[in-house]
DNA sequence: GTCTATAAATGGATAGAC
DNA sequence: GTCTATCCATTTATAGAC
């Protein structure tokens, strides 16, 4: 299905803003991508403030829904290993936090969560939050079935996500698009960094590599 | 002595930049704040690009600078121990990465980095190749004298600067001012964190808290 | 739904007086 | 060094025709 105006407008609202920033970009500059007069965006959203709006609520929820998914995907694995483990960590960044929408919605925020409450929020949950939250509750599964010694899962969850968030930022912070050697780089660094993990808290030492 | 007025503008511009972002800020509200027309900023400067560039220039020595001042007061510490060891990391956070004017450079350059390649390799020096570089050497340090078991010094200052770097993010990334409440948690969380850290890889357990 | 036309404000930048 | 005055481009936003 082709789509509407509205939606092209967000999508190209989108591209603009998560490179050169809200204020930067004129209503203008995203009329003459999508082939419309600037006087025309106006049908479709109240002011320029509104289509900042509408995509931060698309953000919050979008982040949510593909997260979702996401986990689906990862509770049908059904055995832990090293390896298991270390590719989990690396799906989540690549097929997560670098999937196309996503990654936009991150440089989006990145920017606007310096002056803007609510992008702040949004980032904070996505980056904080609610992966803390899930990692934790994965952790305490792992110790009750006892793949992991007892330990804190708060503090796992914590140690955990900061070197995802290390390898991420390390290499996808720039100014410049995705490069494959970034990925791959991004990849060794991770599997390393997570493999240590593995070692350090996973009781049954199975295959390593 | 009295700042001149070229450093005004420079202070000031830094704390519109780092707040709203350098095309969002125009240079009347700069003069308007140091209480000169725009036209006599013409005077001290080419053009608005000069500021920025200015600025980027400033925070690129100065980083250096104040990072060294620190590091010699960190090296003045003796005797390590666990201890020590976690009041270093948090002073790096509240005594470094805080500090007025570096935090106000971390925050300009986290929106430039979006789309200026200078400034994206700034902040990727500052956060990332600088310290991790730093820390090798010191754990190396360490290791040679048996502070620290036998272990691969980079994989170790990576580990340390994700939890410094995802604490720091944490608790001062967002849109509102640094509260005092922050600060001790992040306090707090650090703590526990470099506990962690200090227990796995220190081989001498001194007095722990 | 999209256009033209236009209003009203704000932006960066320069010239020249003092 | 700072000012006034001014230029010209660009911005958000609205009114009304089609």
């Amino acid at each position: 299905m082709e789509p509407s105006t509205k939606e092209k407008l967000l999508d190209t609202a989108l591209d603009l803003f998560s490179v050169n920033g809200y204020t930067t970009v004129s209503i203008r500059d995203i009329g003459k991508v999508v082939g419309i007069k600037e006087s025309s965006i106006y049908y479709h959203f109240k002011n320029k403030e509104d289509i900042l709006h509408t995509l931060l609520k698309q953000a919050e929820q979008g982040m949510q829904l593909r997260k979702d998914s996401f986990n689906q995907a990862l509770h049908a694995v059904t055995k832990i290993t090293c390896g298991n483990f270390i590719m989990a960590g690396i799906a989540y960044i690549e097929h997560y936090l670098l999937e196309e929408r996503i990654y936009k919605w991150i440089r989006m925020l990145t920017i606007e969560k310096q002056r803007n409450e609510e992008a702040a929020t949004i980032y904070h949950r996505f980056f904080f939050a609610a992966p803390l939250e899930h990692h934790t509750k994965v952790f305490s599964y792992m110790m009750e079935t006892g793949y992991i010694k007892e330990d804190d899962p708060v503090e796992l969850a914590a140690e955990y996500q900061s070197l995802i968030l290390f390898v991420f930022q390390k290499y996808f912070s720039g100014a410049s698009m995705v490069a494959p050697e970034s990925k791959q780089a991004a990849r060794e660094e991770l599997e390393v960094l997570l493999k240590r993990f593995y070692t350090r808290y996973f009781d049954r030492e199975e295959m390593v590599e």
